[in-house]
DNA sequence: GTGGTCTAGACCACG
DNA sequence: GTGGTCTAGACCACG
């Protein structure tokens, strides 16, 4: 899996690294189970610190998202928890987004079809 | 309209603001032509820095949601530019919301609900 | 609050400050809304980076205990949640502890006397 | 015996390892004298390095619960040492844990009836 | 002035 | 070899 950080973004590195990743497990790119780069690895591949590497991972890893271990490293769990609900921030900001397309002038049916494209 | 700042959040208090001004645009509950209160009386409202709200109508008027003139302070735009697009960022943020949402186990018909519900 | 480090334990020092601060707001040394020092000054004040004294304020703000703001620095929150229950870690914790003190010979009568001096 | 591994927690396997054996002893599950696994059988019923169950059986012996001699194996003491008092370790864990406790609105009383059930 | 992010480089426990 | 921690130093957005 490619990794892409935009260097002008205001999403911090090890978030932009995160988001990527969460994307990639979402979209059966990552497998569950499956070995992530070293925390190394992935740093000198994007060419940035290990720290920052090492941030995202304890991210999430906190978020459940990923497991890490010494021996390994980090792999996709594969019993990730399913709380069946949208998490308070991100309501907010589906909400902010869907104000913006209304006012932009897209219809609650390209919303839609948008969401199935992505789904 | 009440503007509320939640101050455990990691948004920039200027965003929340602006966030919240662009929904109730979106809303109707600011009508176009409608006049905002002046950077002083919301300052003073809301308890913040006169500068954070400066920030928050600059970044309005540039966004094209509002004009401001020395004379009448600022006042919602009543021809707000139909893109008809969604813009870069908001389909990024879109997506990352989306695989978010199919991790945690929600459907693709319940997320066409919520966007129901918020259109 | 004085904070003190112990170089030779195996906690990081990020969770000893992390610990003392809960701990400190428990006892009620440290009262809601009170102000924290700040990042460098409490790093100053223990002689360790800053980048440390950050790690445990992001920390203990992800668990709900203080709250961060660019102005005013870091506060101790004045609504911690009140879960109502022993965090899974920390009854594992409690039940390793009980069973060595059992072994210690301590009796269980002997325990809760602690309970009610350390509550 | 059954030993659990935790593959998601922070704490390490060996120790891991060593708290459920120290619980196992304190609750009469492993009685004084009785044979422990080889560390080549611990490991291979666990799935784990045999360095990992070597490096749990050390730390068991010199924390005192279990002796080892080169015909035998491991066996459980049978006449652990009994301090009387908690380790200073301990007591720092249970006051951090009681510390968290009453901020989590856990009552006295609920800590002691934990106590109990516990003991 | 404040916390947040990032780098370059280092050492450590775990396995 | 792996992730976790820490330092010294820097820059940035926010307010």
């Amino acid at each position: 899996m490619i990794i892409r950080i935009d260097e002008y973004s205001d999403v911090p590195i090890y978030m932009q690294i995160r988001n990527q990743i969460v994307m990639g497990i979402s979209s059966g790119e990552l497998k569950p189970g499956e070995q992530l780069p070293t925390v190394r690895a992935l740093a000198l591949e994007i060419g940035i610190n290990t720290m920052t590497v090492s941030k995202t991972y304890q991210l999430l890893k906190q978020e459940g998202y990923i497991m890490t271990d010494r021996k390994n490293g980090a792999r996709v769990r594969d019993n990730i928890a399913k709380s069946g609900v949208l998490s308070e921030e991100n309501r907010t900001e589906l909400r902010r987004i869907v104000s913006e397309a209304r006012l932009a002038g897209i219809s609650k049916e390209e919303l839609k079809k948008l969401i199935d494209e992505l789904y």
